[in-house]
DNA sequence: ATATCGATTATCT
DNA sequence: GATAATCGATATG
């Protein structure tokens, strides 16, 4: 049986804690709808002083929940369509937080189509529920302001993060995706070869 | 297979 | 007024 993470867990530095994130498991309960998925894949950022973090413009109505206790979620809109999903790490006060970019779905499938709104011809189509920032939180209904604050170490939120003993084999670190301010820095843990790691599906070079 | 582009809004300059 | 921690559709090789 998976068992909540604990306050502890995410009062560290926010690599250390998407390091430690790979390979446990989201959850989502929300009456008779149950849901959950591993994570194979996470950036970390890194406050005030990363320019890549929505923190670096300071403690707002936004942001507050990054400089809030650590372990809550933090969501946010982009582009006019997408949520996504970021845990805080660190004291209260310190900014840091880890981004979730995709799962590998456990149970719930068919309930994540649903609410993705495709219908699965095939195991190929499975990435397409949960491979992704935005898809993954559109798989398990977060939203803002709804979810923006709830605390994923408790089970009561219907939103939490736990642990089942699985052990991950090789973790992989590389650039964060899909920003420009500080794009060099590896700051993003993957499972390596896990198929639901979102980006290229084609091997370039070797 | 890769490249480009539109959607649509909160937030910041 | 511009941009963004994205996605899906369309175009082209």
């Amino acid at each position: 049986m998976p068992h909540p993470l604990t306050r502890a867990f995410f009062a560290r530095s926010p690599r250390r804690v998407a390091r430690d994130l790979l390979g446990k498991i989201l959850l989502r309960d929300a009456g008779k709808l149950h849901l959950s998925a591993r994570v194979v894949e996470v950036e970390a950022y890194l406050g005030i002083n990363d320019p890549a973090a929505h923190a670096a413009a300071g403690n707002t109505a936004r942001t507050s929940v990054l400089f809030g206790p650590p372990g809550h979620a933090y969501v946010y809109f982009i582009y006019g369509n997408h949520y996504c999903l970021n845990v805080s790490c660190e004291r209260e006060g310190k900014a840091g937080s880890v981004l979730f970019r995709a799962l590998e779905p456990l149970f719930g499938v068919q309930e994540m189509a649903r609410a993705r709104g495709i219908t699965l011809h095939g195991p190929g189509d499975l990435p397409k529920l949960t491979s992704g920032p935005g898809r993954l939180a559109q798989a398990f209904g977060i939203t803002r302001p709804r979810d923006n604050g709830c605390d994923l170490t408790s089970p009561a939120s219907g939103l939490w993060l736990a642990e089942d003993g699985f052990r991950p084999r090789t973790i992989q670190i590389t650039p964060r995706i899909g920003i420009s301010k500080a794009a060099d820095q590896p700051l993003r843990y993957i499972l390596a070869e896990n198929p639901f790691v979102s980006g290229r599906k084609t091997q370039v070079g070797v």
